[in-house]
DNA sequence: CTAAAATCCTGGTGGC
DNA sequence: TGCCACCAGGATTTTA
């Protein structure tokens, strides 16, 4: 479940093996993945360079040289990354590029959720998109102000991508913990107080989770126990919360589950 | 208009 | 040990 900054992480990897880098073919193995189809990705991809390697929201977008914009969606399991000539091909290898330099781009992806985008128009795609959290111009007022004008429960609002773009259940789950706030809470019933310190954690968890995942960059052994440690309430359901001491409790909130602590986010309404 | 539910998918897990 | 039901959730689509 890549979010904000796994896409990111990702998206460093990816800029210095694709820069410049000119697409010579493709291959779709579930067509599905392909938008608008894996006719027009075949017919246009090949022989168009990659000028840079971007992300907005949770999607990685690739304009090209030839004035189409190739964008990614990893979705829940999806992987994107280059590799050598020999590599041995794996077995949710979803769509393969080859490159002029010999490497591949490889999507490897088991759920199929992913998605691949050609277009001419990227507006079109990542155009209803809210702002980036760590972005400068993300500005508390404005969020404020914003979630003052939404009915729903709070959780579900930092998920909707059109409101905020990036935050996914993990890291929502995360900054409502860290806000003290109750992820059931109307957003616009939201104190002011409690909407800056929301802004403040928002930020301040993405950009923990950044810092982390660039360590674990540099040093993969670390990967799985650290990002345990890092999590306060995130699937750790029946688990003592970190702060009181209570019971971490899960809730279905929509199709997802949401974790919190009763005791240091309360108010639920 | 909003909100909730269904949908797409397969690997991993827990129960028996 | 094998089988099976169920869970995970991002975004879109459908339904109320």
């Amino acid at each position: 479940m890549p979010e904000l900054p796994e896409v990111e992480t990702i998206v460093r990897r990816l800029r210095v093996p694709l820069l410049g880098r000119r697409f010579v073919q493709v291959r779709i193995t579930w067509p599905p993945m392909a938008r608008p189809s894996v006719d027009v990705i075949n017919l246009r991809l090949p022989g168009q360079a990659v000028t840079a390697v971007a992300r907005r929201g949770k999607y990685i977008v690739m304009p090209l040289s030839g004035g189409d914009t190739l964008l990614v969606h990893l979705k829940m399991t999806g992987d994107l990354r280059v590799v050598g000539p020999g590599e041995a091909s794996h077995r949710h290898d979803r769509v393969v590029f080859d490159l002029d330099d010999g490497q591949q781009l490889r999507f490897n992806d088991p759920r199929k959720f992913g998605r691949i985008y050609l277009t001419q128009d990227p507006a079109s795609i990542v155009g209803q998109l809210g702002p980036e959290p760590l972005d400068e111009a993300f500005d508390e007022t404005s969020f404020a102000e914003r979630l003052g004008r939404r009915s729903g429960r709070i959780k579900a609002v930092l998920t909707d991508q059109t409101f905020i773009a990036g935050i996914g259940n993990i890291y929502a789950d995360e900054a409502l913990f860290l806000a003290g706030i109750h992820p059931l809470r109307r957003a616009a019933e939201l104190t002011e107080q409690e909407k800056r310190q929301l802004y403040r954690v928002i930020r301040q968890v993405l950009s923990a989770a950044l810092a982390h995942e660039g360590s674990s960059l540099r040093d993969e052994a670390y990967r799985g126990g650290r990002f345990q440690e890092l999590v306060q309430v995130y699937g750790r359901s029946g688990q003592a919360c970190r702060v009181c001491g209570s019971p971490i409790q899960r809730v279905r909130l929509g199709q997802r589950s949401t974790h919190f602590c009763p005791v240091c986010q309360r108010d639920a309404r």
